[in-house]
DNA sequence: CGCCGCTTTATTGGATCCAATACAGGCGAG
DNA sequence: CTCGCCTGTATTGGATCCAATAAAGCGGCG
């Protein structure tokens, strides 16, 4: 069937690849014209994505001249991790003030199974990578849906399209897999730490956990290997 | 001169208010077209605004049939200021670890000094609600600012369209002059204790008076009188 | 020789038109 | 009588065209 991909989202999609993978670097121009015939469409779509992408924080309008993709550096990303910090420990500690429902108890502990699963061999295969990826991001997205506050999820997806903010954005490295073992079992270490905390009503260290969880991001200094090219 | 007032911004701005004041309540279908005849404009910057709209979280898509106000309760404004606590804190946190320059240090002071003006006659009069206004998002901004997380800033922006959960937006009461004295002086006092807390260098103190200083704002039940009609 | 203003031109923002699409109502069959 | 399909229609999304605007280049003047 070779679904057409309505232009609007493949627009979108095509210039965020575009930005992150560095294609168009930081102070290179972007005007609608030459983007939109680059990209085989009209006008329209090219200004919806522009406009999309600046109020993710992607792209910054350059005057009257067009856009340029924001200029990140590592202190940008530090500091959107430092707000994913906050933002996911004020959810834990939202949860933790609220109470745990029986259900919720439920879908985090059969989430962290899966963690315990993966993590039980001593050792990772190639797969699990992937596996961690949907794992960890289960566990986030559950804390902030139980949070009940869709202020964070609001304020989250911001710094989601940020490169190695987002909690989908671990940096791993499909290289060594023994290397990674410390960390993702550290990770899912926490994730359990911050569980307990909740579960046992201490909201104070279930904040505090989070945002560890998200600071120890930042001290994985690899993620950054890429910034330098 | 009578400024045009570009019909982009125009439309944007009426939209709002149609939310804010309740003249488009949420359930109420938000068309393109009947909008657009309304306001005596095309489609094109009636679309424009309503995803801006969206992006802002004001209103949410409505399947194929148009937009709708997102329903905004109490739970979701304290939510809000929630949010924004936790990134003012981390604000004012990021401030004293760096270290207040020496300019900064000024602004700061020279700020505050405009509240101690408007308190030291021990009442208020009419345009010094209108002066707090201004003293209290100068200082707020100088400490997203300040701050020097870019992120910060950008996540805040989210939330400072939803009513009451702005900086900017204090609940006060124009009628009572003598009631607002006290919170906003209360306001005020947090202000130089978050100021000295940050000079003395302890992070910690200055994070959570911060976050104090925005939940004062959930106490602060009259805000919510609005809602209940 | 440098600076100011004008003109030219590139580029965005808005309006109108057209196509794709999804919802709704009615009609028919079981 | 109810459920499912089909057709009609309303509504959004995209393309093209036009106008307003601001940046840049050029020429004249001091």
């Amino acid at each position: 069937m070779e679904k057409p991909a309505k232009p609007g989202q493949q627009v979108l999609v095509a210039l965020r690849r575009m930005i992150a993978d560095g294609t168009i670097q930081p102070g290179d121009r972007i005007a609608e014209i030459p983007t939109a015939e680059a990209l085989g469409v009209s006008r329209m779509p090219v200004r919806t994505a522009l406009r999309a992408l600046e109020h993710e924080g992607l792209v910054v309008k350059l005057g009257a001249r067009g856009y340029t993709p924001s200029a990140v550096d590592a202190a940008a990303i530090t500091g959107a991790i430092e707000v994913r910090g906050v933002l996911e420990g004020l959810a834990a500690r939202r949860v933790t003030e609220r109470g745990l429902t029986a259900d919720e108890a439920t879908r985090f502990g059969a989430i962290l199974a899966e963690g315990d699963a993966l993590f039980a061999k001593g050792h990772l295969v190639d797969g699990d990578l992937d596996g961690f990826y949907r794992y960890n991001l289960a566990f986030h997205d559950l804390l902030i849906a139980a949070s009940g506050n869709p202020s964070i999820a609001l304020a989250l997806a911001r710094n989601n399209h940020l490169p190695f903010a987002s909690a989908a954005a671990l940096a791993l490295d499909w290289e060594d897999l023994e290397g990674e073992y410390v960390h993702l079992s550290a990770a899912h270490r926490e994730h359990h730490a911050v569980f307990d905390a909740m579960r046992s009503g201490d909201a104070d260290k279930a904040e505090r956990l989070m945002r560890g969880h998200a600071g120890a991001a930042v001290a994985n200094r690899k993620a950054f290997r890429m910034l330098a090219g």
